[in-house]
DNA sequence: CCGTATCCGAGAAGATACTG
DNA sequence: CAGTATCTTCTCGGATACGG
């Protein structure tokens, strides 16, 4: 059993939350638990649609973000963490206030 | 006089620990206090000498690594965090927690 | 309203070879 | 030992336009 040289899990974090706007997207999710995607435009304005898209996309895939669609017309979307998600609060934080001193 | 609109001191943060290695080479260096160019690419045997040098010197520009080179031959250098650096401990550990969970 | 598709340019990172 | 130089490749993200 050779054990995976796993040097460092920090990697695995950083992949996750790295990515132009993931972490400031989750850290918007803390303050305003269930967001539309209009929404989430308006408190990250230097965000394109596009990229905003992209990377809820891939904050979805890996378990940190739930979408929850509405079958309506207009369409409208919620985005929330998931548990996972939410465990990332301490981290999210962390940067935040690191960021600010 | 324009505020930038500085929303997220998030984004600050990650500007200075993300890039691939960087988070890494910080998280040796708080468990390893002084290293040196080679003991460092034998921490981090995935980051190629040529990327190791460029992350080094990024850190070293954001004030969070100070390099110290001893005039000798063969050359000696050793690496280690800055009191900014240092104090990256609870983000960078955070991390690396929530990675092994 | 909530996205996707396509195209394109800049910068990040790998491979390899060389230097004080 | 501790890097740099050069070249190529690849990924990210911006701009713009279109679709259910």
């Amino acid at each position: 059993m050779t054990e995976p040289t796993q040097q460092c899990p920090i990697e695995n974090t950083l992949k996750l939350i790295s990515g132009k706007w993931k972490s400031v997207i989750i850290y918007m999710l803390l303050k305003h638990p269930t967001c539309r995607f209009n929404e989430l435009q308006k408190l990250i304005p230097d965000c394109s649609r596009r990229m905003l898209s992209l990377q809820l996309k891939d904050l979805e895939r890996d378990g940190l973000v739930v979408k929850k669609v509405y079958p309506v017309v207009p369409p409208k979307t919620e985005y929330s963490l998931t548990e996972r998600g939410k465990s990332l609060k301490e981290v999210v934080e962390g940067m935040q206030k690191w960021g600010q001193a």
